[in-house]
Order: structure tokens, then C-alpha cells, then sequence
DNA sequence: GGTCCTGCGTTACC
DNA sequence: ACCGGTAACGCAGGACC
């Protein structure tokens, strides 16, 4: 038979010693399905330059009859073939060795150990990428499947019998030219529970929410709306939820934070109440995997922690301060949570069960709508980089742009490098460091007229236009770049290496598609321009992460070298043609038009990049009406990565004040805001003092709220671990004393009281939110608000100390 | 008992 | 353990007078 199918999820599986694989996904008629397939399994033995042929054909032979008996399995080299490959850039003859089953690919890499084998490679490649790589089944992507469906066959054990949906046995595999847009079925789920470690108390109620589908599920209280349904315990409640799941059938079952509660959780329940959970398409239940990071893996459906997808692809472009769903719902949606606290409910003992539902329900709600939302970057993410979507919403960006070069080797007939070894990732850890970005000293004072310019994706263009790479990196000085490492000359050949390549086509991809979205606005290009631009900017990391196949820290250092050159060169050339720079941080260079024009400073930009080398390019960030620069706290220089713009839309653009720091409290921040909207919109620095003195009083005669004064700081390791103590490390001991929840990771809320002696800690004055206290006027007043505007003010020549003590009257002459 | 300096710790910028 | 270096700055803690 012949079928339209699009994969969403591999799951390998043994068969009389050998792989197969099952992949789920859907035909073109929308009915889930399951495709049974195998391929190849190989790796390589990369033979030395001088191995003579004699040798290397005994050699084969030799390998040939290696067979591995292991537990139950007996495995054996199937042949070997001997092929031209390229390793590392360079042309090397290298055998491929076929083998019966990949879990002991390590173990017959062991076996081969003759002196004409240079290295074994790629034995430890993933069986799914392999896959993938073999047969062309890319993830989310439409292909032609040829193919006989088992009907109750002995095949395999009788696997078709053991699954919900049919199983299709493949023989051929064609990517279709015309891409069918694919909409998931999505269903999101949320669990309210009676404590919050794992398993510990009951589970409340869950809600489901999928496409005109919503359903809370409890054994609680006394349901006022349909929508809920009432079941006679725990046990009853948990059987329900796996139905509807089944029932449902999602392609993507999403929560938020999933991986580390809500799954792990049900999975506990289900265990104390000896049931099954086994949403699987098999019937079998989660699994988890992964060492500290938990992650829960459902056969058939692909489960997706969607907080964890948001930090990876999303977080950079968040303003939220952390990462919880109701911050982030905000901020993609516009919607909230329900204004209940489900944690007093349950200590009151006598909850209002019909808000719970409610407030239960609208978690599930805002799950299953930035679902939807976030998925043309799940989509885009998973076609690019060709993992599947389960990986894709959990792997760190060093993993994706790995996985994205392993998938890409192929172009270049490249055997892939290692992963590191347990001893070498030790080594790479305590390697020494190397200069990073120059950061430009700023003089401080109020500008007005900015250019603003910034090189695009920088990092990446000079990797790509300066060539580094492992592969690439050459004791050759003659045609090569040279860079320099702390010290020491590193050169770089200029002959094109496939790391660069692949990084040359992401980005030159991702403009294609910045300019294609301009013309359509179609959020699939957005997405897929995004993607391009995440693993662009991330290759520069890679390179010098400890565990990557392909670690140079060489390139991480020449490419920040590199870098560095090419701004200062910028900074000179504008300088050259008589313009002031205000500021620059690593790509980015701010001038002061002074008494040239516009049109003159894009010249100077168009001068630079013309001489700029490979595909460099300098971009016009924007122009600036008004901009400020501060002094640093300490000592009489400029404050680098601190200032404030506005542009010709009045829209301020504020980096490194107090304003964007979530370690001060809102007062502050609110009131330094708002300071440099008067001074940047109106030039009005007389209204910001008045302001200011305004918010004085209001200290001074207690009338600012509490919760104005809370300060926000987040627990970053044990509390055992600190060595030295401060406000919310005390306050997290506190917490723990009074039995409150406290959590690496946590934000410790706290605001500082007036102590019984003037001179004692500030961590002895910190109280919790909800501890009696009055407010210490003076902290806030000292600690808080003058170190907030007393730089910007200071830019005026006001000196806001005096002003605070109320000794003396400004200094402002005309005031 | 006060002042100064240093290191820890957190959060930002790019 | 899950990308890099550069930088500001509060607070604690100890040296020093």
C-alpha cells in the first residue's frame, strides 16, 4: 500500500538480536499510525595514510568474523566495505563496518585494534539519528511511504497486536515536493496537588484542555459546572485521565514544568495506588530518562515540557523576570492565571473546590494556548535540525547546532568526530581562559543625535569569514589567518572548512528568510528565520563548550580576536572621519552626529563595509534622539553596559540600570524609570528632581506601600553551600524553619525593617514578606532609591545626597 | 569602633 | 553539566588603624 505520513516520534525496539525502529506520525487522512522500519548499522575504521593494501584487505577479513556475545544477544560484523571519506577536512580510506546491532557498536570498536587503524568512528552515534540519516524519514516532514500493514502477523512478535493503531511494515521512503500544512492536535494538562514534593500528598483534580475539548477531573468538592467530573477517589480520578488521553489521542501531550512535576507526579499517584499509567500507544507507561534533568518519554505521543522549549528558544526574548507560567503566559498572551492561591486554599482545610477548578482549569488553558502559539518554532526547529520533536523541546542550543552538523556531514562526505570522553571533558573544564570582547569606556554625560550600528550575528560571520574551525586549524602559516591565543600565534587555514560551510548557509538561509517573512509576514518564515539565527549564534558557544564533538577553543578565542579587530577597526574609521563614539560592547558601535548629517554617517558605514572581509556586515541598528551615560558608582569613569536611549517613537531602550535588575525593588526601579523618561523624553531634569523629592517624602512619612519595597533574589545552590551569607540566604534559612517550601532556583522575597541596633547586618533586618515589620526609611532611602538616580541626576550636576538629608537645598543654580 | 579592601554572589550586556 | 567572556555593584567579612 501507499500512504502520505509525516513522522512524530521514533522509538527503536530489538528483534532476534537486531534494530528496527517504530515511528508514529499521521497519513494524509489525519489517523495516527505506526510505521515499522530498520536500517544499516555501521561505523568506521579510518585506516593511517601509509596502511598498504595487503594489510588493509586482511584487515577487513579480519574484522569480518569479530562476533560479540553479550548478555542474552550475540552480535556480529555483517561486512565491511572500504570507502574514500573525508575526517576532520581531510581525505582519508576508511572501512565500514556493518553490524548486527548498534548497542554493541562500542564493543566491536574495541575488538578492532590494529596498528593501521588510525581511529573508530562514530560508534557512538544515536540508533533515532542514524535513522534518520539512513532512511530519509526527517521528522515533520511529509513523505510517500510504500509499505504492507501487519494484520494480527506474527512479525516482529506480534507487535501490530500490542498497539492502539495500525502498523506498517516499510519498504520505500520519498520526502513529498509539495509540503501539506500539518496542524498537531495538542492536548495540555495541569495537576493540582495537595503537597509539592513528588508523590507525596493526593492529586486533587487535572485538567485537559485540547481543541473544543476542556475537562477537570477530581474526586473533590461539589462540581457547579459540567466540565467537571466528579470520580469516586484518586485511583478512579487517575483510570479517567489515561482514557481521555487515549480517547484524544494528541499528537502532543504538553504541560508546563511537566518533566520535573506534573508527569513524574502522576507516575507517583499512579504507583501508590497500584494502577498503570500507561498512556503509551502501547500501553506502556512514561518513562524517565536523563540523570538530574528528569524528562518523561510516552511512547506514540510526544510529551513536551513547554517551560523547558521557552528557556531554550525563547527566554533571550522574554522580558519576564523568571520563567513561570503565569509571568510568561502574560507576556506571550496577554492572559493570566486565575487570581487564587491554591496552597492557602488547602491549608484553610476548607477549600473553595469550585475556584480550584476553575483556577485548575485555566493553567491548562494557557498551556494549550502558547502551545499553540510557540509551535511554528517547535516545527521550524525540528525540520532544520532533523531531530525528533521530543529532543528538539528539550536539548540545550550546543546540543541543537551538533545535531544540525551531524545531519549536514553527509554534503561533505565527513565522518563525525567523537563525543568527548568522561577524562577529556575534566581537561577541557580547567582549560585556561581567553580574552573576550572589548568593551568600549564611555565618557559619561546626556547625547543627543546617536547612531546606533551593530554587526550582524557577528560571532558567527567571523567564524564564517575568518574560517575557524577544528577542521580547519593548521600549523601552515602560508594561506592562512592568523589569530592569537593568549600569546600564541593560531593560524587558520583559508582553504573552506565544513563547519564554516554549514554556518555560511544558516546564515545566509536565515537572511534569506528575514527578507521572505518581510514580504509575507507568514509566522512559519518568522520562525524558521529565528531558528536559523539561534543556531547561527550559538556556534560561536559551541565551539568552546567542554562537551562538544567538535571543541576548539583556538576558534572561540580567534573568532572573539577576530571580533575584536574588526570593531575597533569600525571605531577608528569613524573617529577618522571626525564623529565621536559614545559607546561599544562587542559588535555594537554608538556615535554622536555632532554638526554632521545622517547621510554621512552612512557612509562611513557603507566605507566600512566595503573593506570588510567575507560576509561581515555592519548594520544601522537605529538613530537615537537622546541617550544617557552614567558614572560608576565607584570612582569618577563611565559605567560600562549601563545606559539609556530613546528613539524618534519616544520608546526608551534601557540596558543595565536598576530599572531592568530584578534584584531591586520596584520602587526603585519604578522611580529610576521614571527619572530617565523625564530627563530622555523632555529633557526635563528639574521635573525628575522634583519627582524624586516627592518619592522622599513619601518614604519618610511611610505612606509607600510594602509590597513597592520587596527585594527579589534568587537562591543559586544549597543554603549549606554559601559561604557567605547574605539578606536572602538568611531568609531562605528562615523559610526553611517555618517548614516554607524552599528550592534551589527560587526567588527569596524579602524587605529590610528597622533593626533594634543601628549597626547590626542587613540580613538580621530582612523579613519575610508577610512578617510584622515597619520599613527601614533609611535603607530605602540610602540603599535603594539614591543609588537608583543618583548617577543620572548627578549627569546635572545635581547632587541628590544633600537633598535627601534635607541640609541644603539644591544645587542647581536656577532652581 | 570605625574605615578600607577584597571576595562572594547575583544579575546584567552582548 | 548541557554555549562564551565582560562588567557593575551590594553585602559580608576580615585587615588595619
Amino acid at each position: 500500500m501507499k500512504l502520505q505520513f509525516i513522522p512524530l516520534d521514533y522509538e527503536p525496539f530489538d528483534y532476534n538480536g537486531r534494530n528496527y525502529i517504530k515511528v508514529v506520525g499521521r497519513n494524509e487522512k489525519g489517523k495516527k499510525i505506526c510505521i515499522i522500519d530498520s536500517c544499516d548499522v555501521y561505523f568506521w575504521a579510518i585506516l593511517k595514510e601509509d596502511a598498504p593494501e595487503k594489510r588493509i584487505k586482511k584487515i577487513m577479513e579480519e574484522i569480518n568474523n569479530i562476533k560479540i556475545k553479550k548478555d542474552s544477544r550475540e552480535s556480529k560484523v555483517l561486512k565491511t566495505e572500504l570507502h574514500d571519506k573525508n575526517y576532520l577536512g581531510k581525505p582519508v580510506k576508511a572501512i565500514k563496518i556493518f553490524i548486527t546491532n548498534y548497542k554493541d557498536a562500542h564493543d566491536v570498536a574495541d575488538k578492532i585494534d590494529f596498528k593501521e587503524v588510525e581511529k573508530r568512528r562514530e560508534y557512538d552515534l544515536d540508533f533515532i539519528a542514524k535513522y534518520i540519516l539512513e532512511r530519509k524519514l526527517k521528522p515533520l516532514v511529509w513523505h510517500e511511504i510504500e509499505g504492507e500493514i501487519l494484520n494480527n502477523s506474527t512479525e516482529f512478535g506480534g507487535i501490530d497486536a500490542s498497539m492502539d493503531i495500525d502498523c506498517i511494515k516499510v519498504e520505500k521512503i520519498k520526502e513529498l515536493k509539495e509540503q501539506a500544512k500539518f496542524t498537531p492536535k495538542i492536548l495540555a494538562y495541569d495537576i493540582e496537588t495537595q503537597e509539592i514534593e513528588i508523590g507525596k500528598g493526593n492529586i486533587l483534580m487535572i485538567s485537559l484542555v485540547g481543541e473544543n475539548f476542556k475537562k477537570v477531573l477530581t474526586w473533590k468538592g461539589e462540581p457547579n459546572e459540567n466540565y467537571v467530573e466528579k470520580l469516586k477517589d484518586e485511583e478512579a480520578m487517575l483510570k479517567k485521565f489515561v482514557k481521555y488521553v487515549k480517547k484524544y489521542a494528541p499528537d502532543v501531550l504538553t504541560g508546563y514544568f511537566s518533566d520535573g512535576f506534573d508527569l513524574p507526579y502522576l507516575r507517583a499517584r499512579a504507583e501508590e495506588n497500584q494502577i498503570k499509567l500507561n498512556l503509551g500507544i502501547d500501553n506502556s507507561q512514561p518513562v524517565f530518562s536523563r540523570g538530574n534533568m528528569l524528562t518523561g518519554k510516552i511512547r506514540g505521543i510526544v510529551h513536551i515540557d513547554l517551560m523547558r522549549f521557552i528557556k531554550i528558544a525563547y527566554s533571550q526574548y522574554l522580558q519576564s523576570e523568571t520563567l513561570s507560567l503565569n509571568e510568561v503566559s502574560s507576556e506571550l498572551l496577554g492572559e493570566k492565571k486565575l487570581d487564587f492561591n491554591p496552597w492557602n486554599a488547602i491549608k484553610s482545610g476548607k477549600p473553595d473546590w469550585n475556584e480550584f477548578f476553575k483556577y485548575n482549569l485555566q493553567d491548562s488553558v494557557l498551556t494549550y494556548k502558547m502551545a499553540e502559539k510557540i509551535w511554528p518554532d517547535l516545527l521550524e526547529f525540528t525540520r532544520i535540525i532533523q531531530e525528533p520533536l521530543f529532543n528538539i523541546s528539550r536539548d540545550s542550543m550546543s546540543a541543537q547546532v551538533e545535531n544540525y552538523i551531524i545531519h549536514n556531514l553527509e554534503k561533505f562526505n565527513e565522518i563525525a568526530e567523537k563525543r568527548p570522553h568522561y577524562d577529556e571533558i575534566g581537561i577541557r573544564r580547567n582549560r585556561e581562559k581567553y580574552v573576550g570582547a572589548f568593551v568600549f569606556q564611555p565618557t559619561p554625560g546626556l547625547y543627543e543625535d546617536i547612531c546606533f550600528f551593530d554587526f550582524s550575528s557577528m560571532y558567527a560571520s567571523v567564524i564564517v569569514s575568518y574560517n575557524l574551525s577544528l577542521s580547519t586549524k593548521t600549523e601552515d602559516k602560508k594561506d592562512s589567518y592568523e589569530s592569537d591565543f593568549n600569546g600564541k600565534k593560531v593560524y587558520f587555514s583559508k582553504k573552506i572548512g565544513f563547519f564554516p560551510e554549514m554556518l555560511k548557509q544558516i546564515i545566509e538561509k536565515r537572511r534569506h528568510f528575514k527578507e521572505e517573512h518581510k514580504k509575507s509576514s507568514d509566522p512559519i518564515l518568522k520562525a524558521r528565520s529565528n531558528a536559523f539565527k539561534l543556531i547561527a549564534n550559538a556556534a560561536y558557544g559551541y565551539q568552546g563548550f567542554f562537551g562538544a564533538r567538535y571543541y576548539c577553543l583556538e576558534a572561540a578565542a580567534a573568532t572573539a580576536y577576530f571580533a575584536r579587530e574588526n570593531i575597533k577597526k569600525a571605531i577608528k574609521e569613524f573617529e577618522d572621519e571626525g564623529f565621536k563614539i559614545i559607546n561599544s560592547d562587542t559588535d555594537s558601535v554608538a556615535i554622536e552626529l555632532g554638526n554632521k548629517t545622517r547621510k554621512q554617517a552612512l557612509e562611513v558605514q557603507k566605507k566600512i563595509n566595503d573593506n570588510l572581509p567575507g560576509i561581515m556586515e555592519l548594520d544601522l541598528e537605529g538613530f537615537f534622539k537622546r541617550g544617557i551615560w552614567v558614572t560608576k558608582r565607584t570612582g569618577e569613569f563611565g559605567a560600562k553596559k549601563k545606559y539609556a536611549l530613546i528613539d524618534e517613537n519616544d520608546k526608551l531602550k534601557i540596558r543595565g540600570f536598576e530599572t531592568v535588575r530584578r534584584d531591586w525593588c520596584k520602587l526603585a526601579r519604578d522611580v529610576q524609570n521614571k527619572v530617565l523618561n523625564l530627563i530622555l523624553k523632555e529633557g526635563n531634569e528639574k521635573r525628575a528632581l522634583e519627582y524624586v523629592k516627592e518619592i522622599i517624602k513619601k518614604i519618610k512619612n511611610r505612606e509607600i506601600e510594602l509590597k513597592d519595597l520587596i527585594i527579589k533574589t534568587q537562591l543559586k545552590k544549597p543554603i549549606e553551600e554559601y559561604k557567605s551569607e547574605g539578606p536572602h540566604v538568611a531568609i531562605a534559612k528562615k523559610m526553611r524553619e517555618k517548614e516554607i517550601p524552599v528550592d534551589i532556583g527560587m526567588l527569596i522575597e524579602y524587605y529590610i525593617s528597622e533593626g533594634e541596633s543601628k549597626k547590626s547586618l542587613i540580613r538580621e533586618r530582612a523579613k519575610l514578606p508577610d512578617e510584622k515589620g515597619k520599613y527601614d526609611i533609611n535603607y530605602y532611602l540610602k540603599n535603594q532609591i539614591l543609588p537608583a538616580v543618583d548617577n543620572i541626576l548627578e549627569v546635572f550636576k545635581v547632587n541628590i545626597n544633600e537633598i535627601m538629608d534635607g541640609k541644603k537645598q539644591m544645587c542647581l543654580g536656577d532652581f
